[in-house]
DNA sequence: GACAAAAAGGGGGTATACTGATGAAATAGT
DNA sequence: ACTATTTCATCAGTATACCCCCTTTTTGTC
């Protein structure tokens, strides 16, 4: 770090010059696409992303799928509250240890969690389309070794896959 | 549409294969990584934005700050009220066009998103630490593109710059 | 076995982000 | 000039995402 002076700095830096702002309009963009074309679940990303992570490890606890979908441990308890709301989740508290709640897909959830692999994958699509092949593989390399190396800083640390 | 049939599709993609997370994860490490540069100042990054906004066109509109900062139009609104409940931003009712509220930051205000330049910048610099120069040039360049071509799909559809 | 430390979950609180409906003011079309 | 539409703003409601503090339960240590 330099010792920096504060020198009247009036660069007036564009928007479009920080990274953090492209992340933020990337994410609304693509809950903006991922919604329209899930529309007929009436499943949000996130909520698709803990549904996803009961698919891998059905009765996972809350930090468990917390890690997994890399979302906020007191974030899960909403989403999954909300998705028992709606018979897509079965909630239990845990034989082994009675501090978990134990989470599964019910029957109805499994197969909405199923079917909407492909309007995912139309959502990606859609996002991504604009660049050619060569470049998204080359963004989401770039993304991906970003999001590794600065795993920690985020409250939501995500397991490793 | 093609008629779906239900075919196990059990390819169980890694949530680290779909770019959709990967944003939303680099979105999570960046307002983390923002937000603890900047604990000083009590600031968010979208709250830095709009103050950057006003700063580049001080008695702006609502409108026209959400389209500047690339955010929603009700959101702004929010922002607005909590920024003026500090002391760091003044609203009034335009002359012109009485259904408009224009902003202007107060000297508090803007002596704040000055001074904010540097934290704002560092917290940058930490988010894209991992990469080398030429790949963070690469992903910024990439992720412009992307924003750009979707500009339309998102609620908060921002003015180029 | 007793006790401190750690872990899981919950509750309350704040901020972002969007939808839909409503109202008020300005503009466009006739 | 008068309607019809558009535009700006607000409000209520929902969902994500995080904070801090607290209780309960498990684990580690003596």
């Amino acid at each position: 770090m330099t010792a920096l002076t504060t020198t009247t700095v009036g660069s007036l830096t564009s928007l479009w010059d920080r990274p953090g702002y492209l992340i933020r309009r990337l994410h609304q963009i693509h809950v903006a696409i991922f919604l329209e074309e899930c529309a007929e679940y009436g499943i949000t990303p996130v909520q698709y992303a803990v549904m996803t992570a009961l698919l891998n490890r059905p009765g996972a606890d809350q930090v468990t799928i917390a890690r997994d979908a890399g979302i906020d441990r007191t974030n899960v308890a909403d989403v999954l509250a909300r998705l028992e709301q709606r018979g897509l989740v079965k909630r239990k508290q845990s034989d082994k240890d009675r501090r978990m709640r134990t989470a599964v897909l019910t029957t109805k959830g499994e197969t909405i969690a199923r079917e909407m692999e492909h309007a995912s994958l139309r959502a990606q699509d859609k996002l991504m389309a604009p660049l050619p092949k060569s470049k998204q593989d080359h963004l989401m390399t770039l993304m991906t070794e970003l999001v590794e190396a600065n795993n920690e800083f985020s409250r939501a640390p995500a397991a490793e896959k």
